[in-house]
DNA sequence: ATGAAAGCGCTAACAC
DNA sequence: GTGTTAGCGCTTTCAT
């Protein structure tokens, strides 16, 4: 319908000058008179001329544009960092190549190849996996590849919040409120951040005498919380639980079975996501700086170096109505 | 580090055969004697050679990309529709370029250039919002312009649940379950969705004598379902709420207020998001099917037509336990 | 300040 | 079946 978009041809013809002119004033670089840079300004808009960034990407060796590898988009954690990243990366004039892989290897190497192909400047993988499957080759792809929500591996960089503190900071925040039979739902070990967190609450629990802590396996998602309550030692009076999702299934489980939040067990999350606002009761949980992370991957995914640092990010605990003192009766 | 990427000229060199035979391998075309074949498979294999998809697409006119513009990516809904797209879109070799509006008119003009830009085969806006904005300025751009949760406008295709039949089949359920003060909690109308919906509710409570229907303000999340709640009036005991959040917004001010779901009120959302399964008690709302809507919009989206003809999907009830007849009682 | 021309890495006629 | 070559739409020396 349409007639096909204008090209740089077009504009310089209509003005007058030759195309190295109209890139020259459209590239906002030196040169170009006045009275050309105002013609060139005019055919272009008169045109609703618009420059090829395919073509100025194969000449300029650089698309613009970033790539991003997520493992499970639809847990509710990876929409925020989406978008962060998205944010950072459209302030900065950057494109985002988006890819879910469900942690699924070979969809992951699909992405990989996805990616490279378009020449993507940088790849930022966000996911709660390990992956170790393609980190290897990851490195050698020749541009840089940032690791966010998982620290490095293989020579990577790694973006993160500090994950056992964050652990033990949630870990802490129940032992503070008098509670000395813990337990933690935690996730599969392919959870990148599963250990650590572990980790984390085995080191808050050790610091207290007498207090005492239970594992529970979790699959990072609400179903895997609420199948862990059924395995919950009776004594257990805090539950500190590897994420969100995680907390929602475990209050859903300890509330069929008709023990009450905070009032019987108090339960607490991480990652604070949006819903954790709006749960019955609203969740206490660790804040995982997700804006800060996303800025951080893309600074790192647009810059030319190579950068093989990893960061850790502070962890915030957020306290709501889930958590409460031992023993502490509703005072209505 | 690694040496720059690998051309066609380098694979030819080493497969000792043109570039063009290298290229005719490696699309797949015809011609190739099956020596030749080996050869250049061998020296790609070899130097781990990667066809640049940019100068493919300078040549070829086409990206093999598809762009995403998304209004509010933190909405549950939307990653479960972007992930059936980017499933789709993946599945046929098309990148995915995401863009995050946030509804607001520059950041969606700006992902509407940076799209452009890059010469995306078509474009796909799942949006909530009207996109009345740029509405003419992409129909002309050229390339197929697709609606996802929306209908078409502007003479632009629109894929979406029937929202008017979807808002009827959740109000007629409360209707059948003997409810006869109903509420509905909608969406401001800046929500393509919200007129239709109200509508639709509107046509199942005329349908029965002696019904009545009260429309309150919300804000298509759970904020605004809980601040419904306070206008709430007395003898409703059924509630059609405009989403999932905005219905467990409203369980969440019911229960601050006292209120029992579903002893003393039915609440019933729409969409059918992941978490609605898990609220306490389970959610009984109206299913979009994301899948169908990202396949279809996917399709629109690559087919080189540009078609404008509009598609309405049904909308399915998914009965769980927010809604139970009129004055049932609780049988433990 | 400006233009001519080479070239980014591919594909597709067109010859042979 | 295979090679030569002309672009795709830009940017950027290098002249002028």
């Amino acid at each position: 319908m349409s007639a096909a978009r204008p090209t740089i041809v077009d504009v310089a013809a209509r003005s007058g000058v030759s195309t190295a002119t109209v890139s020259r004033v459209l590239s906002g670089t030196h040169g170009a008179s006045a009275d050309a840079r105002q013609r060139v300004l005019a055919a272009a808009e008169a045109l609703d001329y618009r420059p090829s960034a395919v073509a100025r990407a194969l000449k300029l060796r650089s698309t613009r544009t970033l790539g991003l590898v997520v493992t499970d988009i639809e847990n509710p954690f990876f929409p925020q960092l989406v978008s962060a990243i998205e944010a950072e990366a459209t302030a900065r004039g950057y494109g985002l190549l988006l890819c879910n892989t469900t942690d699924d290897g070979d969809r992951e190497l699909a992405a990989l190849h996805l990616l490279v192909d378009r020449r993507v400047d940088g790849i930022i993988v966000a996911s709660s996996r390990a992956m170790r499957r393609h980190g290897a080759r990851m490195r050698d792809i020749g541009v840089p590849v940032v690791l966010v929500n998982s620290g490095g591996v293989n020579g990577l960089a790694g973006i993160e919040t500090a994950q056992r503190r964050g652990a033990r900071l949630a870990a802490d925040h129940l032992l503070g409120l008098g509670h000395r039979q813990i337990a933690h739902v935690t996730a599969p070990r392919s959870n990148a951040a599963a250990a650590a967190r572990v980790a984390g609450v085995r080191d808050a629990v050790r610091a207290v005498a007498g207090a005492r802590l239970e594992v529970l396996a979790g699959d990072s998602r609400v179903d895997g919380g609420a199948r862990a309550v059924v395995d919950l030692p009776a004594g257990v009076t805090g539950v500190v639980c590897y994420n969100d999702l995680t907390a929602i299934g475990v209050m859903r489980g300890l509330h069929s079975s008709g023990r009450r939040v905070p009032d019987d067990v108090s339960v607490i999350g991480f990652d604070d996501i949006d819903m954790a606002r709006w749960t019955v009761p609203p969740l206490t949980t660790i804040r995982q700086p997700t804006d800060r992370m996303g800025r951080l991957a893309v600074e790192r995914a647009a810059g030319e170096s190579v950068v093989t640092a990893s960061v850790e990010l502070e962890p915030e605990l957020v306290i709501r109505e889930s958590t409460r003192p031992r023993g502490g009766e509703r005072r209505d």
